[in-house]
DNA sequence: ATCATATGCAAGTAACTACTTGCATATCAA
DNA sequence: TTGATATGCAAGTAGTTACTTGCATATGAT
């Protein structure tokens, strides 16, 4: 398994969990349209195909084929670990 | 100011805030010596420095000299951006 | 003043990361 | 099948990052 925090390092990944947090679901043609649109991301397709697939091993994003097309999905539950091991008081 | 994300890409810099965390208020020296013990953190010195600086650009830690000892304090303020970003269900 | 302690600065290097380009494969519709 | 759509794979490259080494500075004690 990948690493959470390594993953959130970059700017480009932080704008799909924002994209996926706002609409869950979209394709990887989806995805990279409104990026580019919305976010100003002009990085190509493959570009972010190997984004996600950091944020894949981060546990962050599923991938789901349906025919020809990829479908994303958000996972926030590995981000709780930052908030357990900083933001949490601890009794030891 | 820094990337809070990226200053939490690198395993020893979040071992640094676990130390932080555990114990505020540390030395250079010390941290130094409490990394190398309980976390087998070889590095040298000037790259715990190096840490630090990329922590403190960050707003994750705070620097105050006494004589000829830094003092190093946790601030874990700026991780809650991640929190409010991801895992806080927005209303718009 | 002298010496050890605690830290600062800077250049160099090896490894990693994000990105691109070019081509390949697979699905769907007509 | 043929063509267009949606994605996959892989090699190469520029820029970044973590780390080291060597030397400099500054504080505190004797």
């Amino acid at each position: 398994m990948g690493d959470v925090y390594k993953a959130l390092a970059d700017p480009t990944r932080r704008l799909i969990l924002d994209e996926l947090a706002e609409r869950d679901g979209q394709s990887l043609f989806e995805l990279c349209g409104r990026l580019a649109m919305r976010h100003d991301v002009t990085s190509s397709r493959q570009a972010i195909t190997q984004h996600i697939a950091v944020l894949e091993e981060a546990g962050l994003v599923s991938v789901r084929r349906s025919g020809r097309t990829r479908i994303h999905h958000l996972h926030t539950e590995p981000l709780r670990e930052i908030v357990e091991r900083w933001l949490t008081a601890r009794e030891d």
